[in-house]
DNA sequence: GCTTAGTTTTAGCTTGGGCTAAAAAAATTA
DNA sequence: TAATTTTTTTAGCCCAAGCTAAAACTAAGC
């Protein structure tokens, strides 16, 4: 079954949401994707439909296994492009974001597995975060404790940050 | 004014159409970007309502010089990706159409610029076309003749194939 | 110069993915 | 528990880009 961008925005979106609160509420998934949440209860339908959603009214929405495996796919190809973006044609870390989003619709494993291996098999994107390996298994962070854990006059090193947004990345830099 | 990937197709199509015969009837057009000649009549009156084609009942369309810009913008992304897929990803040549096909449609002025520096500024593509450069200038390909003109016996270097498709360029490897 | 063949356009329909407004269900508060 | 607020769903609409079938135009052959 051959997905469109937007709904690969829908199973990422859905797989964010699980990893972070446990749950995807039709309202926060609207939110994520940038619809409304009518427009959000359609498209669960309809990946409910193909399988890769499940899918009750009013219960939120799970992946199933497939969906999972397409998520966890389109976080490996946009962790990858990002990589490259930085890694290969210097950009700043905090501009890669948007561009990767557009690339990581682009092309099958093949183009992706090539990719990997150009780059030389990273394990972790621009801000830390791991790169699912081309059999899905995503490695977590270890070690990692957030800054506002930290000791104050303690010395660490900063393996990742959370928000991806442009404004506060560049506030960091 | 934003393209999508689908009217950017269109004006590439006409760009080569032009071309290659002179003209770009809706026949050859529909043939080119595989859809109907009634969608395409449709298509080119949209873009001629945006300021990209000329374009009169029955006349057949041609380009405006905003329409050209885009077109050779295009030709220059799809052919610097190709490069990339070949020279660092190790693509076969006979490989990348497609692939460039979609990236070719991908962001903007500053990460084709950016591609075309990591790659060194190449001069032509993996089938020997030419490469636009920023500006949209086009080198000729010099000195070349086609096969069929060679005499026979003579000895000459091969700099470029015409056809694109995957048949015709693994029947030369 | 007519007739036929080929091409292009028009008209109206389809599908995917959005939207708003209103109805229904769930959750919260009194 | 009842009332109110919030969330989700339904119903009906829009737009882009395609399609088919029929009408209109252009070009060729006699």
């Amino acid at each position: 079954m051959l997905l469109s961008p937007s709904q690969e925005n829908y199973l990422k979106a859905i797989y964010k949401l699980q990893e972070d609160d446990g749950i995807a509420t039709n309202q926060a998934l609207a939110a994520m994707v940038e619809a409304t949440p009518a427009s959000v209860t359609n498209m669960l339908r309809k990946l409910t439909d193909t399988g890769y959603v499940d899918y009750e009214a009013y219960q939120g929405a799970t992946l199933t296994s497939a969906g999972r495996n397409q998520a966890v796919a389109l976080v490996r190809k946009h962790r990858l492009w990002e990589v490259f973006l930085v890694d290969k044609l210097q950009y700043d870390w905090d501009a890669v974001h948007a561009l990767a989003e557009e690339l990581e619709h682009i092309g099958g494993d093949e183009l992706i597995n090539r990719l990997d291996a150009f780059l030389g098999h990273p394990g972790f994107d621009p801000h830390g975060d791991p790169i699912p390996n081309a059999k899905g298994v995503v490695r977590a962070r270890q070690h990692a404790i957030a800054a506002s854990e930290a000791s104050v006059g303690g010395r660490f090193v900063v393996c990742g940050v959370k928000d991806s947004s442009s404004l506060f990345l560049q506030h960091l830099d």
